[in-house]
DNA sequence: GCCGTTTTCGGCCCGACTGTTTTCAGTCG
């Protein structure tokens, strides 16, 4: 069993004991192990065999042992009796707005509710309201949710969470009375799917700016209005697609505004350690103030926080508890690579396969970029859906190539692949042909559903071939729509260590394929990571900045990014690693 | 269920808002 699969096990434990009216303390103990597992650096199956289970914080006796059985035997008793004591339909109850695990189990107990359209029916005919703790609202509001449930709770990606809350914001700033305000929450952290939108501004006077938010074109349904925090469901036409996500406005004095901006951008995870930090001071850190009853630390800004707990800035990409406040302590923080770092991509796509533009287009929309160089790497022959190129199409594109950068001034294009890699792990050239590109993107196309032990042979075996460079897409993820396919990234990553080859980030927002957690492990490997927008356009030459996000919360720095490099210093290392086994 | 310079018990982050209450429990982030 893979962490996730194992992250899913635990958390499902968490909620099922919750519907069961368990300690909140034990429940969020299954919750939190759950979430360590998932971001354990590492092969989880050798800490299991090694017995160090048992080391990792948040995990005691009880979970090891509950993890060991799940990794050795891929099943757990406990699991499937509380699955069997419990209606599935409850879980699902629980995405209801204003429903939370107490509220369910009384439904259940009171009126036998175990299913969506069993409480739809207990609503309509009343009875919901005239149960204990339940009220006319209440039920109306379960309706509500019940109507609305397939537009809200869903995560949405941040490429569409970006715009929208971009567009409240920018008419937010423009009320008056605004002093400061910023999204916060996981969009200001960059995660890659945003679950709602969370949005502060300082102010003297939070109620004028209250009634204007909720009056926004955007906003479809006040979900909830306060002295000085609303909530409202908001809407916005992005690329075509209508999005739908709940939008939270906080208002506070401006001198708490940077408590209010560390409080809201989180993560909850990260939070809770610094507010632990801020006790084992003799102080309490909340949303307001970093304070105790005799004194207030004042701080004009986050970095003023951090430096009164002994910390320096922490990027909000890194703020996941996952190790940055240790490395604060050390100053050992990275430099975290920016937007303006990169030089150049290497996946990109032209009319040659599948890509709506020439050569010499998606080469100056580059040099209208800033970058020095552009890296095509259509598909190779086995694609077909994918229009892939026939041994003869490379050479007549490799002619173009030629003409082009003899004309061309100011960038250069760079002669690559993007290499199916076969069901036996063979590549879909000859290696004559390979011997002609100056760089081959390596990537499954096909066969999605191999076990994973032979989906990872295959990539692994390409890796071990001298003409690959780099990696793409490792998983083949569409978020939010399909899985990767079943891979062992612990050994890819091992594997491109060994070989000395690249893994991509693909940056379009639909993959963001290798995820951060996984960067970060090919960092401590010494596996270079490239940018790579994988455009199928000029204008999705813009999306490298959803992938130096990712880099950012994988604790890249500039000197970890192959595409930061300069043209001569990338050409020289191409040539160096075409000779190199 | 985890954890420990209060280590085998007793804490575990904490405030806003809502709805149902008449002082507070539940939900949410």
């Amino acid at each position: 069993m893979s962490k996730d699969e194992v992250a899913d096990a635990l958390d499902e434990i968490g909620t099922l004991l919750e519907l069961k009216g368990e300690n909140a303390f034990r429940t969020n103990a299954y919750h939190n192990a759950a979430r360590v597992v998932q971001q354990l650096p590492g092969d989880l199956k050798q800490l299991v065999a090694d017995g160090k289970l048992g080391a990792v914080r948040g995990i005691g006796e009880a979970l090891s042992l509950k993890i060991t059985t799940l990794v050795t035997t891929g099943k757990l008793p406990y699991l499937e009796d509380l699955r069997a004591s419990i209606p599935a339909g409850m879980v699902e109850l629980l995405r209801l707005p204003g429903l939370g695990p107490k509220k369910v189990k009384a439904l259940h107990d009171l009126l036998g509710i175990d299913s969506i359209e069993k409480l739809k029916a207990a609503c309509e005919s009343g009875q919901v309201a005239k149960q204990k703790g339940f009220g006319a609202k209440t039920q109306d509001k379960i309706l509500e949710g019940i109507r609305f449930r397939d537009q809200v709770g869903h995560r949405v990606r941040i490429d569409y969470a970006l715009p929208l809350g971009t567009a409240l914001l920018e008419q937010i700033r423009g009320f008056p009375g605004v002093i400061r305000s910023e999204l916060c929450g996981s969009l200001r952290r960059r995660k890659e799917t945003v679950a709602d939108l969370d949005i502060l501004v300082s102010s003297a006077d939070a109620q004028p700016i209250m009634d204007r938010f909720v009056k926004l074109p955007e906003v479809l349904q006040v979900l909830g209005q306060g002295p000085t925090k609303s909530s409202v469901l908001a809407a916005l036409h992005v690329h075509g697609t209508k999005v739908t996500m709940q939008a939270d406005l906080r208002v506070v004095e401006d001198d708490q505004f940077p408590f209010a901006l560390h409080y809201f951008t989180g993560s909850k995870e990260h939070n809770i350690r610094m507010r632990q930090r801020a006790i084992d001071r003799g102080l309490t850190l909340n949303e307001y103030a970093l304070a105790n009853d005799s004194r207030s630390v004042p701080c004009k800004t986050e970095e003023d926080i951090f430096a009164a707990l002994g910390l320096p800035y922490i990027e909000p990409e890194l703020r996941e508890d996952t190790g940055e406040i240790e490395a604060g302590e050390v100053k050992k923080l990275p430099a975290l690579v920016a937007d303006r770092d990169i030089r150049g991509v290497f996946h990109n796509h032209t009319t040659y396969s599948d890509g709506v533009a020439s050569l010499e287009d998606m080469a100056l929309a580059c040099k209208k970029l800033g970058w020095e160089y552009f890296g095509v790497a259509d598909h190779s022959q086995s694609l077909t859906i994918a229009r892939g190129l026939p041994p003869g199409a490379v050479r007549k594109q490799w002619a173009e190539i030629d003409r082009l950068n003899a004309q061309l001034s100011g960038v250069r294009i760079i002669k690559g692949s993007e290499v199916d890699i076969l069901e036996d792990g063979s590549l879909d050239y000859s290696d004559e042909l390979l011997a002609g590109f100056d760089y081959v993107v390596a990537s499954v196309h096909s066969l999605f559903n191999m076990p994973e032990a032979d989906m990872t042979a295959r990539v692994c075996k390409a890796l071990s071939h001298p003409a690959v460079t780099m990696l793409g897409h490792a998983t083949g993820r569409l978020l939010l729509k399909r899985e990767g396919y079943k891979i062992n990234l612990d050994e890819v990553i091992k594997t491109a260590a060994t070989f000395g080859k690249m893994i991509e980030i693909n940056a379009q927002p639909s993959r963001l394929d290798l995820d951060w957690k996984y960067v970060k492990q090919a960092r401590a490997m010494g596996v270079p990571i490239v940018i790579n927008p994988d455009a199928h356009s000029p204008w999705e030459l813009g999306l490298y900045t959803f992938g130096v996000q990712v880099a950012r919360r994988g604790w890249l720095t500039k000197d970890d990014v192959f595409n930061t490099r300069g043209l001569d210093d990338v050409m020289k290392e191409l040539a160096r690693r075409k000779g190199v086994k």
